[in-house]
Order: structure tokens, then sequence, then C-alpha cells
DNA sequence: CTCAGTGCAAAGGATTTGCATGCCG
DNA sequence: CGGCATGCAAATCCTTTGCACTGAG
């Protein structure tokens, strides 16, 4: 997806919810279109010193919110953000239980869906109502180990 | 593993720690044990009105250093604790998105194995040194629906 | 005696919120 | 003009830590 194309979608979520595509809403996308992984609240402000903490945090909430970025928790003590996934593509993550930090990946289409299936018969067992999955590998990146 | 087993397991692991296996760990391990399910700290508390917030939360760090506990991150504000796979068994965990609320699945073995051979490919790719794996479906369950 | 384990109260730290100001529609 | 958006500072709340006490070995 193209920058224009990101913004217009982003745009069009919030929108359709009544918000504007305020200035610091646009940096924020472009900070985590640019990173390509997802960051933490500090990694954001360091990357665009124009950026204040709370106003970090509440607009992406709302961009949460709206549906335009998705929180991960990971083990460490900080939520990191990311684009969400129908604005980029669906994928997974390589988590260091060292650092933090997290890489991208992607799983070969049959596996993935030959896991989809799965899943979803697994929810069905539980009454459960699926939304989306995700998939993490745990480990050591390169620069810990 | 029955019962006992579990607290020899337990036991042995803080023993090579260093560590004993003191009263509050013992409860712990049975409350979560019987819950089956990861727990929050409140939750912990809740089931057993003779713990005490900060020894919980202590002794769930102990009991995670020495591999007996794991610590599950979700999305919402709190973490959750269960026993260690190698305790009871590789699973994975259905997270109501509304309630916070964790049931636990396991997938069927054939799945699981070709998953898991994707997953050290793509570790591998990465030059990522591999520990584990998390699968979580995402959604909402029975009483929020 | 020694020292890990515990409870209580206070501190820490990521995240949220109140409020006054600025700015788009 | 009206109300959302923002920055700053203060408040929140989960989690950790300091400290004195207890009990096992």
């Amino acid at each position: 997806m193209t920058n224009a194309e990101i913004n217009e979608k982003v745009a069009s979520l919030l929108r359709k919810a009544g918000q504007r595509y305020s200035p610091v809403r646009r940096r924020l996308v472009t900070v985590l279109r640019l990173a390509g992984k997802p960051l933490t609240n500090n990694q954001i402000i360091a990357s665009d010193d124009s950026l204040v903490q709370s106003s970090v945090y509440r607009n992406l909430n709302v961009l949460e919110e709206v549906g335009a970025v998705t929180r991960i928790a990971t083990n460490d003590e900080f939520a990191r953000f990311e684009l969400a996934e129908h604005i980029t593509e669906h994928h997974h993550h390589i988590i260091c239980n060292t650092c933090g930090d997290i890489a991208d990946f992607s799983l070969p289409p049959n596996i993935e869906k030959s896991l989809d299936l799965s899943l979803r018969k697994a929810a069905k067992k539980a009454s459960f109502d699926i939304d989306n999955h995700r998939l993490d590998v745990l480990g050591t990146c390169t620069s810990c180990q």
C-alpha cells in the first residue's frame, strides 16, 4: 500500500468515527509506517522530537479505537504499536526475550491457511466469536546472542 | 500430570535454584493448577484470601525465574500467570477482547508440527535463536457476545 | 543463630486524565 | 463561535521495593 493510500485509509477510518486526521496523528502514522515494526511510545517519541508523550498515548488510543493501529503486548513492560493488518498485511512477530525488540515475518500461505482452519474449529468448540489470531516466535535476536 | 508430580517438579526446579518450596509458593501452584487457565494477580488473591498482594507478585516472579510459571501479556492492563508448559503441556490461548478472560486450547498434532517447522525456517532466516512460540486466538467469549 | 520468606506500607514507573490554550471547520 | 486537539503537570494504578519480623534448619 502506498503512502497516499495509507493516509487515505486512515483518514477514512477516522472520519467514520467522527475524528479528525490531525497533525499529530499524521506524524504517528508516518513514524509507524517508516519503522515497519512495532514501536514503543518511547521509540516513537525518539523518532520525532515534536511529539509529546501524553499526546502520543492519547492519539495512539484513538487510532487503535478506529482500527488504524494495533497494540501489542509483549512480556517486557512496554506496550508496542504498529499499523493495523488491513493497512499493512497479515504477518507475525519474532520477539527477542532479552531486549524486547520485534521483527516481522510471514508464514507460507498454505501453512497459514491450514492453521486458520484449525483455529476456526477450536474457536467453534469454545463457542467463541473469532476476530483474529496472533502468532509470535520467542527467542533471542542476533545482537543479544 | 498428577498433583503430586507437579509438586515434585516445582520443588525440584526451586531446589535447583537454591530456593525453598514455601507455603505461599505451594498455594500459588495449587491455585494455578485448579484454575486450568492463566490468572491475574487479583484473580489469584480472590481464589485464596490468605495470600497477600506483594507476596503473590514476589513469588510469581520467583516461580517464573525457576521456570515453573509463565507470565502472559495480554492487551488488557494485567499480566496473567499459568503453570509452565513442561508442567502442563503445550497449548494455546483463546483471549476475549472484551473481558480479557482466557481459555486454553490445543491444535491437532499434525498442524502443530508443520507450524513448528515453518517457524523454525522463519527464525533461521532472521538468524534468530528460537525458544518457543505462542499462538493466541482473539475474539469474544460466550458471556460477552 | 542465620537467612530466606512474609506482610505491611511506601515507592516506582508506564499510562491516563484535568485543565487552559490553540486552532480547524 | 463551538468543540476537538494539544501540551503541561498532576493523578492513577499495576507492580516492585524497603524494612522489620517470623520461622525453618
